[in-house]
DNA sequence: TTGTAAGCGTTATCAT
DNA sequence: ATGATAACGCTTACAA
């Protein structure tokens, strides 16, 4: 590959007027200035983006960290977003392997080795050490559903609260008044503030809160089917369930079927994330779509302003939710009470 | 962060004697090389990669192209495999940004800018022009899913024909006789090895291959379902129909249901790729696992290995499958034709 | 408007 | 065993 003392030589200039070109620097004359596009394009010449970097102590480069890749169902998505704002950039996604079990290991040691401008972390607790070590050093990160903040850190996560507030404002609407809610387990933001937006709800509508009516499992559709177990076995049980994941609700609705019930005529179901499960379960699961490509364009697109402008304060973005339809729910059997 | 030429001050020795320490020379006295070792600890150094990577002409990164991310359901199980592998070897992942649609856009210049070692390539056909550009300048290369093979360039596919030839003999051994067998686009390696399979198992256990047996649809549920319509239009329809992905499968489950048939006893249904719908829907989806995780890991172990050995030949790579049985097959209602 | 020279953080070559 | 010095490909004062 050419370099640019190459294409100085081919055009007769020095590396600096190549240089110049290059940057559109105004100080160079028009005919100079062709002479050595000419011979960039004849030569094919491209930038080397490291040596670049080495001065300027910039990799035009994001880091991306992580975690749990394989049962995070919005990995894809939120990459292929995050592809879509950088695509017009100019910077690449730089995947950080990090063992996250060696005590060693630190972020912020790696990402000055690569000059990694920017982070993204994805699925990291702010139990963890990393987003720590990274709010303190001050390197420009973004959190996606982790509210961590700093002088260079902000985060982004879904209206979580929101959604499960538009959940049971539907639920309430069509009559429901035992209301369920399946959680997974909360450590994380979006797990909390989603019970956060449960309980507001009941506020909102003048529905007691019953802690029987709270069941708390494991994220996934196992977790669900047993605590829809032990709803079903209350002397009072819900008509309506929210649950926490599009997961959870898979697994109650099949502890509904496995009762002999049926959703929605005997107890409505709704979800939360809108995975590719909700449309292809029978009956469609009506759930909360968030909208992770769009987290993934804005994670980026906010990163690179901070990156770029050592002033713009670091956002904390809140992504808007939808309530999805489908055929989980109804009205209740019989409205009166 | 701490520099080279930190170091080389506080252990008051030059330069260059600590970068033998660091990399490993054997021609540093051992007091020499604790007092460095010391300094380094001290000063939290970590060797700069960029600058390091300047001269040797290497980045100690691979780079990764995906396209289609969202549609593929496989991009996280094989990117957790390759962090797997990459997570032993000091090799980071440098997710390229391409716009597969500007005509401008080159591959090598971007990796040669990038000093990008090797590269992987996912979801992209052979008919485009990235995978034949990359073959051509002769950068170390794996290709998953596209069988194209160069100098420097090798590829790695699950065993799609066998994992065919096995439902067709597991369908055989039930008793099933009219097997039909509904394939996406056979655009990519994928779709036509599953075909071959199908036609080779066909041959194998001397069943005769009727055209209207075989449906070409879209890689999707929808494509499914309006396969099995006609399939089911059919004045002999099959007793079994073998899918090339499961998604397909459930749109094919779909149809048999919505015309007032049952699988698996009026007519069995067997899916490709074991994903997670093929464990929820119902009945459970017999279907054939594709070790993504393990694709994923060899992928780069390979790669790896023809980078740091300009003789090693570039492999393909064909990654078992296993049938997985679930409740969607069973005898056919009638054995005798 | 153009070019010289120093420097970014390393490694490699070659003296000492 | 140790260290000057040049080089990797680029940017940037500063001079001309």
């Amino acid at each position: 590959m050419a370099s640019i003392t190459d294409v100085a030589k081919h055009a007769g200039v020095s590396v600096t007027t190549v240089s110049k070109v290059i940057n559109n620097y105004s100080d160079v004359s028009e005919k100079t200035r062709k002479k050595v596009n000419e011979s960039i394009q004849l030569l094919r010449y491209e930038p080397n983006v490291v040596a670049r970097g080495l001065v300027k102590r910039r990799s035009w480069t994001i880091g991306i960290l992580l975690h749990n890749i394989m049962t995070n169902p919005f990995v894809s998505e939120l990459m292929a977003g995050m592809q879509q704002s950088l695509s017009k950039s100019g910077y690449d996604l730089l995947h950080l392997t990090a063992d996250f079990n060696d005590p060693e290991y630190s972020v912020v040691r790696h990402c000055s080795s690569r000059n990694v401008d920017g982070m993204v972390v994805f699925g990291v607790g702010r139990d963890n050490k990393i987003p720590l070590d990274l709010v303190k050093a001050e390197l420009p990160t973004m959190f996606v559903d982790t509210d961590l903040i700093g002088r260079r850190a902000g985060y982004i996560t879904a209206d979580n609260r929101n959604g499960i507030l538009m959940v049971v404002e539907h639920l309430y609407e069509l009559g429901h008044r035992k209301i369920a809610f399946v959680s997974g387990f909360m450590g994380y933001v979006a797990g909390r503030t989603r019970f956060e937006g449960y309980q507001q709800g009941l506020k909102q509508f003048d529905l007691p809160y019953h802690s029987n009516y709270v069941e708390v499992c494991s994220f996934d559709s196992m977790g669900g089917y047993n605590a829809m177990q032990n709803l079903l076995k209350l002397p009072d049980p819900p008509t309506a369930v929210v649950c926490a994941a599009d997961a959870i609700a898979i697994g109650v609705m099949n502890a509904i079927s496995d009762a002999g019930l049926r959703v929605p005529t005997d107890i409505s179901v709704v979800g939360f994330d809108n995975t590719a499960f909700a449309s292809i379960v029978k009956p469609g699961l009506s759930t909360v779509n968030q909208n992770i490509f769009s987290i993934g364009e804005r994670v980026v697109n906010q990163l690179i302003e901070m990156v770029e402008n050592p002033d713009h304060s670091p956002p904390i973005v809140v992504e808007p939710v939808e309530l999805i339809l489908r055929e989980s729910t109804c009205a209740p059997r019989s409205t009166t009470q």
